[in-house]
DNA sequence: CTAAAAGTTGAAGTCAACTTCAAGTCAAGG
DNA sequence: CCTTGACTTGAAGTTGACTTCAACTTTTAG
């Protein structure tokens, strides 16, 4: 495939495939002439790296739990930290889209007027802070709602 | 509370309550002197945006479903919408917690190999490209995890 | 053959979300 | 009174993730 087929398939900007190489999240087999050419398999890994994204890894983390080259460090206990990480986005998320939810359907003119919704906020919020040792940052931005 | 004070609470620096006020994220009630006083509710919303970001959403995004001013217009579709993001997103992020932890625990040596890696891969690729209309990007990120 | 379309490069630009900096204000302590 | 330390400001700098640009090479269609 060339880098054309790969951001047709897949969505992904062209200049994003060449950005994506050149960070060695992916990799081009051989050249057709100059143009790179791609194994299918970028498909999949193109999907990994979103969603490593989505669960919030820089694209440098992505990296090293993606690369399979000589690997002597695949550091199992980052990963099972990393799983814990996201397990815990994935709760605050559900509280989050309650939340959302509720405040759509909630028929007080103002959320801080509403007690349900200060009760769910005050849910979500809890281990936000003072969870762990790092502070409060955490999460990714997406656009394009 | 001072500026200290919401800092120490929260885990927030200064400088970003005072980027947040700026653009409108949080209000200081009055002045000390020349020193900004909060409200204490101003943890609860601090709590509160960090879910919004931790939920995919812009600090433009925040504020406007945050806003509790004139507001003509929460717009509750644009809220519940954003719940069906988070949801979708929840259901991805399981699928990576699952894929992180199998790949910490996987005794595959390259995780090319091992076939229900793969699979897994695949369920939680699945619905990232050709899933709605927007294509494919959806993250940027923030690390120090 | 030639011109447009599609690919290539490195460098520079953009954007969001902050952080850092220089310079200044103010209250309190010695 | 004068220094120290916590706060103020606007402006500039940083980082990650891309995008855009200018200049150039190939491939492809007419």
């Amino acid at each position: 495939m060339d880098i054309a087929e790969v951001a047709k398939r897949t969505g992904v900007p062209a200049s994003t495939l060449r950005y994506y190489e050149k960070k060695g999240l992916i990799h081009s087999v051989g050249r057709d002439g100059l143009r790179r050419r791609f194994a299918p398999g970028v498909v999949d890994q193109l999907a990994l790296i979103a969603l490593g994204q989505a669960a919030g890894l820089s694209l440098d983390e992505v990296r090293t739990m993606l690369s399979p080259d000589g690997e002597p460090n695949i550091d199992r206990q980052l990963l099972s930290a990393k799983a814990d990480d996201v397990d815990a986005l994935v709760k605050r998320l559900r509280a989050v889209s309650n939340g959302l939810r509720h405040a759509a359907a909630c028929p007080a003119p103002s959320h801080a007027a509403c007690p349900s919704f200060q009760k769910l906020l005050k849910a979500a919020a809890l281990g936000m802070f003072a969870a762990h040792d790092t502070p409060a940052r955490k999460a990714p931005r997406r656009s394009r709602s």
